[in-house]
RNA sequence: GGUCUCGUGGCCGAGUGGCUAGGCAGUGGUCUGCAAAACCAUGUACGGCGGUUCGAAUCCGCCCGAGACCUCCA
């Protein structure tokens, strides 16, 4: 397969042609929540830059494999020996299980994605699952010679890792020598040889309560190497792309790609791809600032900064209108503009639905659509992609108007390219779980009332017509007239 | 302190050496019994100061401002 794909990969920091390994196959590993708390709206912009990134490349033909994984066994909280695992924690403060913290919150997670029309991933492992693999990975690691015990914990030899391969900080900019004179001294440091050494598999002191048998003891593994051990499962040692949010290039990616190269031989992903963050008043958006905001709050508007309600494709479309790698700034203003903007392309997609064909066409549509190939194929610029259905929308309401003409073939082709860039590519469908629009019942009693008062207005009895307007308004029904007749719809 | 990113019109947000981004808001108009929608028109935008160039918002330098990572974080 032969597309024109840009990506811009993290690695290089360059564009770069996108050719997968084994194409029309293509493996994504994107890093998913910690499940411990409701997902917040940080969470929601790599599950939809990845969904974006998913359909796309499903769009363009290849037979994507998209694993996103669950964190269940919960990082440690502080530094090495007095860290407390998050899920461990919150599971000890609650007097629950872990397991029931991870498959709480994995659920609601799951529906806030659902209710965002983020696809499912092909596969969504979870670490806990995963420990028998994460055992081998670190014995392969310590066979290599890059992991060493101390005290039932397994570290990984930065430093003889950097002699050996050089590779330390190539994703990250890091510099092993700046990176040793600013890593803070913590306590109970003195088991790794350098302080930058990172934990692969960790004792458990006897207070925690997630723990597995190991030929090191009972323990849990390191932070970074779920990642390694399920990406390397799923998608082989080599696969095509890496994603996840920017704040996890150091140390998490960092430390992945060391594992991998250390276990494999080889680095683990060819692109690698992370999304900004999101902002609020300038600032990041994060659980350690406290300053989120939870999809849930913002679905349901309960929270002080918000002044209403955002619905969930609200959100979905907001995060697009942004490339991924920008930050995105929260405020009531954007939120209000993007719904607004939303609810135009969703109009169009029904207004698509009732015009008729002429004989012949007036316009086209086939330089828009050559554009949002190349604004997608530009690592994945949807901001510029949405700028040209905007275009598309307003042709569209001038060839309803019937200011401008369509002949029946150009109006399929026309139909196929809006509908498969708004709503298989950007994944924006109507949300109102008013289907009732498409209740035959109601759509025929509208109808017969709309008759009426179509009559009345004939008559030039306006107070009749208002009335019947005024009355369905209040029922939830607005009403839109046209020269020979009215629209309605029903109001959210 | 080190590494890096960004600063675009009222708001959001693309772009990147010369050709309209787009959305929201505003203003004027068309249409309409009214309303709404839609359509048309409309904005001395590119942090500041220098430099390169026929030409810079776009490249270079300096300055100012904001932010990210360096510790768990999407």
């Amino acid at each position: 397969m032969d597309s024109k794909l840009y990506i811009h990969n993290s690695l290089t920091r360059k564009k770069e042609a996108f050719k997968p390994l084994n194409s029309p196959q293509a493996g994504m590993y994107v890093c998913g929540p910690t499940v411990y708390g409701d997902a917040h709206l940080g969470h929601a912009r790599p599950a939809i830059t990845f969904d974006l990134v998913f359909r796309y490349l499903l769009h363009l033909g290849y037979k994507v494999r998209y694993v996103r994984n669950i964190t269940d066994v919960g990082h440690l909280e502080d530094d090495a020996d007095e860290g407390e695992d998050k899920i461990g924690k919150k599971a000890r403060l609650e007097k629950l299980e872990p397991m029931e913290i991870a498959h709480f919150y994995s659920d609601r997670y799951h529906r806030n994605m659902d209710q965002m029309n983020v696809k499912v991933p092909s596969i969504e492992p979870q670490a806990s699952g995963h420990i028998i693999e994460q055992i081998e990975m670190v014995k392969q690691i310590i066979d290599a010679g890059y992991g060493y015990e101390v005290n039932s914990s397994v570290y990984f030899d930065v430093q003889k890792y950097q002699n050996d391969t050089k590779k330390y900080g190539e994703l990250s900019g890091r510099v092993l020598e700046e990176l040793k004179a600013n890593t803070r001294e913590l306590e109970g440091q003195d088991e790794k040889k350098n302080p930058f050494d990172f934990a692969i598999w960790k004792n458990a002191a006897p207070e925690h309560i997630m723990r597995w048998p190991s030929p090191w003891g009972q323990g849990f593994p390191g932070w970074h190497m779920e990642c390694s051990a399920m990406s390397t499962k799923y998608l082989g040692e080599k696969f095509d792309i890496h994603g996840g949010g920017m704040d996890l290039l150091f140390p998490h990616h960092e430390s992945e790609i060391a594992q991998s190269v250390a276990a494999n031989g080889n680095e683990p992903a060819q692109y690698w791809m992370h999304n900004n963050m999101v902002t609020i008043n300038g600032q990041k958006m994060g659980k350690s600032l406290g300053n989120f905001i939870t999809l849930n709050k913002l679905f349901n508007g309960e929270h002080n900064l918000l002044e209403r309600p955002y619905s969930p494709m609200t959100i979905r479309f907001f995060m697009l209108q942004a490339h991924y790698r920008s930050t995105i700034d929260f405020s009531n203003e954007a939120l209000n503009a993007a719904e607004k903007g939303f609810k135009r392309l969703m109009k169009t997609l029904d207004t698509l639905e009732k015009i008729q064909p002429a004989n012949e066409s007036t316009v086209s549509f086939k330089e828009l659509e050559k554009k949002c190939y190349e604004a997608l194929n530009d690592d994945f610029n949807s901001p510029v992609a949405i700028s040209q259905l905007f275009e598309a929308s307003r042709i569209i309401n001038s060839l309803k108007d019937g200011s401008e003409k369509i002949a029946k073939k150009d109006l399929d082709d026309l139909k196929a390219f809006f509908k498969s860039f708004t709503v298989d590519v950007l994944g924006l469908e109507p949300e109102e779980k008013v289907k009732e629009k498409n209740d035959e019942l109601l759509s025929r009693v509208i109808e017969n009332i709309l008759q009426v008062r179509q009559e009345a207005k004939q008559n030039k009895d306006f107070q009749t017509a208002d009335k019947i307007r005024d009355a369905l308004k209040e029922a939830g029904i607005s009403i839109k007239d046209r020269k020979d007749g009215a629209d309605w719809s029903v109001e959210e």
